[in-house]
DNA sequence: AAGTCACT
DNA sequence: AGAT
């Protein structure tokens, strides 16, 4: 495991987690199913403000917004078309990181289990694989003001992003929207986690460090970010 | 208000 | 630039 950084109660931070040729893998195939389906742009309910960020799905339920709301759904908002599968480097990510995640909530010692700590899939990891990828792109005059990811049924499981391209100042807060913020500069390859007493604190970009990171030809920066839906099954023996 | 702008 |  690379690095892990506690930035406050619930936020892990892994910088350099995934290394330059996993990052061209995964741009690559981030690029490829986005420019061949479409970015769509959100728009603000009510309001029908666009969102300066371009966005797409990967897995059975993806993100969009509109004038209708927030929500989850399985089809493209233009096209209709099903979402992509989400890359097997994610679902590894989150398979190793879920895992993590649940022995630092619960207070387990890492050694103690650590022989099983493998990133292998086997079909009880099926019940928790994550549902939604929801992939950002921000361009070099994009942010993303402090919100809450609350759209989901189930709040157990922790949301994990990755991000790729230029650098980032990322701000993260509490539960509270008036709540006490902190800053951190992402990079290429950083990954987040955040779940527990943090699963519904205020997060944004503040700004993106434009030609800070060769990896995207068009520059700007990709965030991706997993999470867990609807509830999980009931895990059978 | 997952926006945009303002002020310290 | 950075924090709020």
């Amino acid at each position: 495991m690379s690095e892990e950084i506690l930035i406050a109660p619930g936020v892990y931070y892994y910088p350099e987690y995934f290394d330059r040729l996993l990052q061209e893998t995964l741009r690559d195939e981030i690029l490829s199913h986005a420019n061949n389906l479409g970015w769509f742009q959100p728009t603000l309910p009510r309001w029908g403000t666009p969102f300066s960020v371009k966005m797409f799905n990967f897995g059975s339920l993806g993100w969009v917004s509109d004038k209708s709301g927030y929500r989850y759904q399985p089809t493209h908002p233009d096209s209709g078309t099903k979402w992509p599968p989400i890359p097997i480097h994610l679902l590894r990510l989150w398979s190793s990181l879920r895992k993590r995640f649940d022995r630092l909530e619960r207070g387990f010692d890492k050694s103690a289990t650590d022989t099983q700590d493998s990133i292998s899939d086997n079909q009880n990891d099926t019940f928790d694989s994550p549902e939604a990828c929801l992939i950002n792109y921000y361009g070099s005059n994009a942010k993303m003001g402090l919100h809450q990811d609350r759209d989901e049924q189930d709040l157990s499981a922790p949301v994990i992003s990755v991000s790729l391209g230029d650098s980032a100042l990322f701000r993260i807060g509490t539960a509270e929207r008036k709540g006490p913020t902190q800053s951190l500069k992402l990079h290429s390859g950083d990954v987040l986690m955040f779940g527990g007493s943090a699963r519904l604190a205020f997060h944004g970009i503040d700004r993106i460090y434009p030609d800070t990171s060769s990896l995207l030809s068009e520059g700007g920066r990709i965030n991706l970010t997993l999470r867990r839906v609807t509830k999980p099954a009931a895990k059978i023996f």
